[in-house]
DNA sequence: GGGATCTTGAGGGGCGATTC
DNA sequence: GAATCGCCCCTCAAGATCCC
């Protein structure tokens, strides 16, 4: 057995089911070979086409294996995968599927290099590629472009509403109840309650959960518009700095990268969604809907007295028992502390949960303080 | 250049709704 | 009422890109 990494659990402060004198061994990931039956394309909410490789299905680190993602065909170029190859697979952190290489002298004669695709895989366009590595689908209507923006807007990083998943929001535009992500709020119960797989109850819970997301916090409004490079982070940003859509929508470029954290590339992004007329009459359907434009003062972070968390930069791992990691940003957030997506020198505080990934081991690396679930809760009981 | 963020995708468990 | 179905949630990683 080769031992590749040591985690000395005596900084985490673990109870009796995690002691404090425990060392943990991390295997290398375990890697084993099998076909790639196909490549397929994906396309993306904003266009990006992305290869998958379908695989011959395995059994690696205690699940079933079918794809992995290609990331994109310069890599699909630098490995040279081909259709009909060995690959050697893993799973990174014993969770995602990559293909790690190809075994060459197992090639099967006459396979020729994965072409570049010309034109998108749903509706046929044209693909682009301009300075960035993914190729892209520039055709607004692209079918798979607006499922995803209608999946995106209704997940749980933006107005969150409950019930609209993948196959829902494909079986709605598929009856034509869906054109984007503005018709979500003129969906019928009745026709909903007569579709397959519906019935009275479901299709209410439904109704009252998009009724429920017209109230959802302007940060979550902005992140589910699906405006490139706008994520979660920039939106919360943007909806502190100018509390309404309307007052996004009038600034300049200039206005726009005055704000700390948006950049040039950012703010253009922003005013050139807010220019786009498809855009325009999106939004339009979402405020005749009645969808909070504004700022609720009950959203911004708690400007009180100073506390444990304030002006604090946290990253969360690993399963947490009493609340969702979502639950856990928000009160972070709530009390002025920031939350990272990953651990650097800056990180100030990792929380960690049960079943810990690679975060754990680097806030090891670099000396920060580790929080069990437990203290995390005590400083939140802690802080008036 | 380092760090942070965004995007995309994977699997299984949990759970609610529908069907029989 | 039980069985079945299938959606949603959760977490993590890689690559690309952006900000400072």
């Amino acid at each position: 057995i080769k031992v590749n990494s040591i985690v000395q659990q005596e900084t985490l402060g673990y109870t009796s089911k995690e002691p404090r004198w425990a060392i943990s061994y991390k295997f290398p990931a375990t890697q084993m070979t099998t076909r790639i039956n196909d490549i397929i394309l994906s396309v993306g909410r904003l266009g990006n086409v992305t290869p998958i490789a379908v695989l011959e299905p395995i059994f690696l680190a205690g699940t079933t294996v079918t794809r992995a993602s290609l990331h994109n065909f310069d890599e699909i170029a630098r490995k040279d995968v081909r259709i009909g190859d060995t690959a050697f697979v893993e799973k990174g952190g014993e969770i995602i599927p990559q293909v790690v290489s190809i075994v060459e002298s197992r090639r099967e004669t006459g396979s020729t290099p994965y072409p570049v695709p010309s034109h998108c895989p749903e509706c046929n366009s044209l693909l682009v590629k301009d300075e960035e590595v993914a190729l892209k689908c520039v055709n607004p209507s692209c079918h798979a472009q607006v499922k995803r923006q209608i999946e995106y807007f209704a997940s749980k990083n933006a107005m969150d509403i409950e019930g609209l998943g993948e196959s829902i929001v494909e079986q709605f535009i598929k009856k034509g109840f869906l054109k984007d992500y503005g018709d979500i709020y003129y969906l019928n119960k009745e026709e909903i309650a007569d579709l397959e797989g519906f019935g009275e109850k479901s299709a209410l819970n439904l109704i009252q959960s998009i009724e429920r997301s017209k109230k959802a916090p302007l940060h979550r409004l902005i992140s589910g518009l699906g405006i490139k490079h706008i994520g979660s982070k920039a939106a919360r940003i943007l909806a502190e700095t100018f509390h309404s859509i309307q007052n996004i929508q009038s600034k300049e470029l200039d206005e726009l990268v005055e704000v700390p954290e948006i950049g040039p590339i950012m703010a253009e992004s922003v005013t050139q969604f807010f220019k786009e007329p498809i855009n325009l009459e999106v939004l339009s359907k979402l405020e005749k809907a009645g969808v909070g434009f504004e700022e609720n003062p009950s959203d911004s972070p708690s400007v009180g007295k100073d506390n444990f968390f304030t002006g604090k930069r946290f990253v969360l791992t690993g399963n947490l028992s009493h609340f969702s990691r979502k639950e856990a940003e928000e009160k972070i957030l709530r009390l002025g502390g920031t939350c990272s997506s990953s651990v650097s020198s800056k990180t100030d505080y990792v929380i960690a949960g049960g079943k810990a990934g690679s975060k754990l081991q680097k806030a090891k690396d670099l000396n920060i303080t580790v929080l069990t679930e437990e203290d995390f809760q005590r400083k939140l009981e802690e802080t008036p």
